[in-house]
DNA sequence: TTACAACTTGGAGTTAGCTCTAAGTCAATA
DNA sequence: TATTGACTTAGAGCTAACTCCAAGTTGTAA
């Protein structure tokens, strides 16, 4: 699969596709004897889980580390571990965050589509419980 | 209240609240003769409102547009309605790629976990479904 | 075999969101 | 009233994560 597909599969650019390789948030992607990019399927399956990762706001140095760890073999399991269930954690809080905004978003909502009816505010939009 | 209280109150630095005045994610901060903030119940009711949206991943940019909108007042509660109801569609689709993460989190986890008894992986740890 | 689009690299530039610095002002205490 | 520490502003600097650029190479189609 060529840099284009991949790019097209997965709606990223080319030119994030080869930082990620170039940091080590993914291993070393398949070459052409040409030194052109193939993705193979071990290639495409790092991929698909650094965007997946990257879209719930894993930092891109955490990605980078568990690359490091994977390549240095079965020693670093704990290690590798560890760093899964911190990242678990942090998407943990990350989301109760996003529930609280939630919450005062429909609220605020709900108040502003009586809003719109009368054309006015009838409670203090910056004050609210 | 003064600005260090209500950065000791929410863990948020100086710097961090002075910069979301100036910019416009909170309106102007009530003064005292002297010049010096002096954080009213209003004010402090916008600081949580920009520290609660800033955790949920919505952007400076348009909580600046949105305390604009509300300084332009009734004429606004529109596009004050669309404003949240945007933010709040941005914020259910974080949340899933974030439910996503995890999925694939807590599978990655159960099977370390197993390895860690053995010390060996005895799965592709980078090609899983 | 030539044209030309799509690829390559290394490195510079950009954006969002802070974070720090310098130079000066305010206010509580000795 | 003098000192000291917290405050003020304007503006520069920083970090993460891309994003773009220039100069050169590959590979396909005519």
């Amino acid at each position: 699969m060529t840099i284009k597909e991949v790019c097209e599969k997965y709606d990223i650019t080319a030119d994030t596709l080869r930082y990620y390789e170039r940091v080590g948030v993914i291993p070393a992607v398949t070459r052409t004897t040409g030194g052109i990019r193939d993705y193979q399927e071990t290639d495409i399956a790092w991929v698909e889980n650094a965007i997946c990762f990257r879209d719930a706001g894993m930092p891109v140095e955490m990605l980078i580390e568990y690359v490091k760890l994977f390549q240095e073999g079965d020693s670093t399991i704990d290690a590798r571990t560890n760093l899964l269930k911190e990242a678990r954690e942090a998407i943990v809080e990350a989301k109760k965050k996003y529930d609280i905004a939630l919450e005062k978003l429909d609220y605020k909502i709900s108040r502003y589509e009586i809003a719109q009816k009368t054309g006015v505010l009838t409670w203090d939009d910056c004050k609210e419980e």
